[in-house]
DNA sequence: ATTAGCACTCTAGCCGCGAGAGTGCTAAGA
DNA sequence: TCTTAGCACTCTCGCGGCTAGAGTGCTAAT
C-alpha cells in the first residue's frame, strides 16, 4: 500500500479494463502505459495487489480483472476528475435550454445524460416534502369529484381527485381557494396541510370542513410519500444490447422497481463527497439486484445555490432531489462522476433561478 | 384453402409455436391436437401451406414455423376470441380503481397490461387537440415568467412557462384569467386559441395581448404537437431477458423513440375492426426495427360512450387516444387482444364518467 | 384421399485437440 | 533489497469431426 508504483499499475489496470472489457495482462499494461518498468515487475505488483484483494483473476493464467475494493480505490484516491470543457458545458446548456417546464427539463436531463454516459440515466423530479407551497387551485371535474393542482416553488404541479360527496356551490369553492392561496402559499407542505384544516373550521367555510380535511390529509400524504415523487429514466435500451451477458438482467427488473432505485439514489446523494457526487459500487448498494452494478449519483436543487463562480463550494444545504447513472461496475466512473456533477449543477441552476423571485 | 382441415393444421401448428417457441413437426401436432388423421397427412397439408406461404420451414427437414402471413390469417380467421372472465375484469378494476389522477391511473393500466400479456404495454394520454378547454390557471413563477396550467375535460393537465417582458400586476393576471376561463371553456383548444386573442385585444385587458398572444400559442401548439402526448410504458425488462436473442434488440431502440411508437399505435388504433383492435404483425407497422414484433392495439375514449350494457356496439366517435402491446410476432395473441380491449373499454369508462359531469 | 414404411437430410451437442496468452517461480544482476 | 530475464506450466477459446435424433418427402398400398 506504501509504494505508489503498485496504485500506478492498479489505476493502469482499472482504465484498461473499463475499456477494454477484457482481464488484462502484465505485458499488454507495460505496452499501453510507459510505466518503465518490466512486465514481470508488474506480475509481481499484481500479485500483491491480488493479494490485498485489489485485483482478481478469472482463472489461473489470465489477465486481472479489478474488484469492488479495486474500483473503490481507483474512484477515491486515483481518479483525476476532469472537469467538463466549456463547449461541452454549453452544450448542456443548448440542449436543456428550450424546455418549456420542469417536467421537460428533467425529461431531457435525463437523456442527455443517458447519450453522454453511454448508460442508463435517472432524474428524480424534486421531492414534494421539502418544497412550499405556492398555489392551489380546485376544479370540480364531476358530480362528486374535485380535481386539486397542487404548485409547489419548484415549479413541479402535482394533481390529486378528491371525492367529496355534496359538491360545493362554485363560489364557496373560489372563496375557499382564495382563503388557502392567501394564507398557505410559502408554507411547506406539512405546514400548509395543518393550516388548511383551519381554514376548513374558521369563518363561513365551516359547512367545508370535510373537503378541507380531504385537502389536507392529500397534501401531507403527497409530503410524507417518497415514491410520489416522479422519476424520469433513458437509456434503458443501450444497457439491454449492450450487456446482453445476463449479468445486467436483473438490473432491468430493478428499473422498473422504480422505488427500489429512488431510495438508494437518495441516501447516496445526500452523502456528500469532495466531488460533490456519490458512488456506489457493487455490493455497496445494498441491493442484490444491483450486485454487478455501480450508481454514480449527485443531489441538485440545493436550497443556498452555488456561488455564481461556478467553484465547488461545500454546498450545505440539503439537496431537494437527485441525479444519477447506472451502468456496469466497470463503466467509466471519471466521465460518468463528470457528466452526473455538470447535469446536476445545471439543473441546481435551473431551479435556483426560478426560485429567487418566489414573492413578487 | 378449401379444405377446412388445413386450416385447422393452420391453427394447431400456430398455437403450439405460440406456446413452445420451436419449429413444430408433424408428428407433435397428432399428439397434442386430436385431428383424427396420421402424421403422413398432416404433413401433406403442412407441404400444401407451405406452398401458400402460410408456414415456412427454416431449414429442409425442420418443423414449420408460421409466417406473416400465417400469423395474419390466425388473427383474422382462426382465433377465437375469448372475452375475459369476470373475475379478470373484476381484477383490472381493483388494480386501477384506486388512481387519484389521470396519469396515474394511465400509469398503473400500461403496468397492468405489461403484467397480463408479458410483454411492452404502452399507454397514451388522450391527444390534447381532440380535447376540450376545462380551465386555465396562470401563476407568477419568477421576475419574468409565467406558468401557465392548463387542464382538459378528459382529467389532463399540462404545464407551459410563459415568458412576458413587464410582469403584469397580480389583480390584472386574475382578471384576466377570469376572463379567459368564462369565455373559453368548453370549446376545443384550437378553437379557445382564438378566442384568447379577442380577449387580449378587447376590453381593459388591452395591455395583456402580449401575454394573450403567448398563451394562444401554447394552446394552439399544444393541440398540434401530436408528439407532446404523453406516453406511459412497462415491462421493458421482461422483454429484455427473455428474448435476448438479438432479434428484438431493435425494438428497444424503437420504444426509446416514442414518436415512431406514436404513430403506429395512432395510424392503426383508428382501423376498428370487428374485434375493436388492430393488429399489425411484422412488417405490417412498415417500421424496419419492429420487422419481427407486433403490435396490437386498440383506441379508447370514444366520444360517444360505450353502452353501459358494454356489449360492443360499434362504436363510431374517434377515440381520444390508445392503448397497445408489442410483442414478437409469435406472441400469444388471443390473449393479447383480450387485455388490450379490456383495458381499453376500463379506461374509456373512466374518462366517459369523469366527462359526464362537466358542465356542473 | 389417406396411410404406412423407408431413405434421406439437416442440426444440435459432444469430444478432443492445439494454439495462445498469461502466470509464477527461480536465478542472476544492480 | 528490488528488478529482470528465462522458462515451465496452466487454463481457456475456438475449430473440426462425429453421432444421435427429429423431421421430411416420396412411393406404394389401402
Amino acid at each position: 500500500m506504501t509504494q505508489s508504483r503498485r496504485m500506478l499499475v492498479l489505476r493502469a489496470v482499472v482504465e484498461d479494463y473499463i475499456r477494454s472489457q477484457e482481464p488484462v495482462g502484465s505485458t499488454s499494461l507495460t505496452r499501453n502505459h510507459h510505466l518503465g518498468v518490466s512486465s514481470a515487475t508488474v506480475r509481481n505488483d499484481m500479485a500483491a495487489l491480488e493479494d490485498e484483494g485489489y485485483l482478481i483473476q478469472p482463472h489461473t493464467s489470465a489477465g486481472r480483472v479489478p474488484t469492488e475494493k479495486g474500483y473503490r480505490y481507483f474512484v477515491d484516491r486515483l481518479a483525476t476528475v476532469v472537469p467538463l470543457s466549456p463547449a461541452q458545458r454549453r452544450a448542456i446548456g443548448n440542449f436543456l435550454g428550450g424546455s418549456v417546464s420542469l417536467e421537460d427539463t428533467l425529461q431531457r436531463a435525463a437523456r442527455l445524460l443517458a447519450r453522454i454516459t453511454g448508460q442508463v440515466a435517472v432524474v428524480a423530479s424534486p421531492a414534494l416534502s421539502k418544497s412550499t407551497l405556492r398555489h392551489v387551485e380546485i376544479v370540480p371535474v364531476s358530480m362528486s369529484k374535485l380535481l386539486a393542482v397542487i404548485i409547489t416553488d419548484t415549479g413541479r404541479v402535482a394533481q390529486h381527485t378528491l371525492e367529496v360527496r355534496p359538491l360545493p356551490s362554485t363560489d364557496l369553492l373560489t372563496s375557499f381557494s382564495e382563503t388557502v392561496n392567501a394564507r398557505c402559499c410559502g408554507q411547506s407542505l406539512p405546514l400548509a396541510a395543518k393550516t388548511i384544516i383551519t381554514v376548513g373550521t374558521t369563518v363561513e367555510h365551516g359547512e367545508l370542513s370535510a373537503l378541507a380535511e380531504a385537502l389536507s390529509s392529500t397534501l401531507a400524504s403527497m409530503a410524507e410519500d417518497e415514491q410520489a415523487t416522479d422519476m424520469y429514466m433513458a437509456g434503458t435500451s443501450k444497457l439491454a444490447h449492450q450487456h446482453s451477458g445476463t449479468e445486467m438482467a436483473p438490473l432491468l427488473d430493478a428499473l422498473e422497481e422504480q422505488v427500489v432505485i429512488m431510495r438508494l439514489m437518495n441516501s447516496l446523494s445526500e452523502e456528500v463527497t469532495e466531488n460533490g457526487v456519490g458512488v456506489a459500487i457493487g455490493s455497496e448498494t445494498h441491493t442484490p439486484e444491483l450486485m454487478h452494478a455501480s450508481v454514480v449519483t449527485s443531489g441538485y436543487g440545493h436550497t443556498n445555490a452555488t456561488a455564481s463562480d461556478g467553484s465547488a463550494t461545500a454546498q450545505t444545504g440539503k439537496p431537494v432531489a437527485f441525479v444519477g447513472s447506472i451502468g456496469p461496475t466497470h463503466m467509466d466512473y471519471v466521465t460518468t462522476m463528470a457528466a452526473v456533477r455538470a447535469v446536476a449543477r445545471y439543473l441546481t441552476g435551473i431551479i435556483g433561478e426560478d426560485t429567487t423571485g418566489t414573492d413578487s
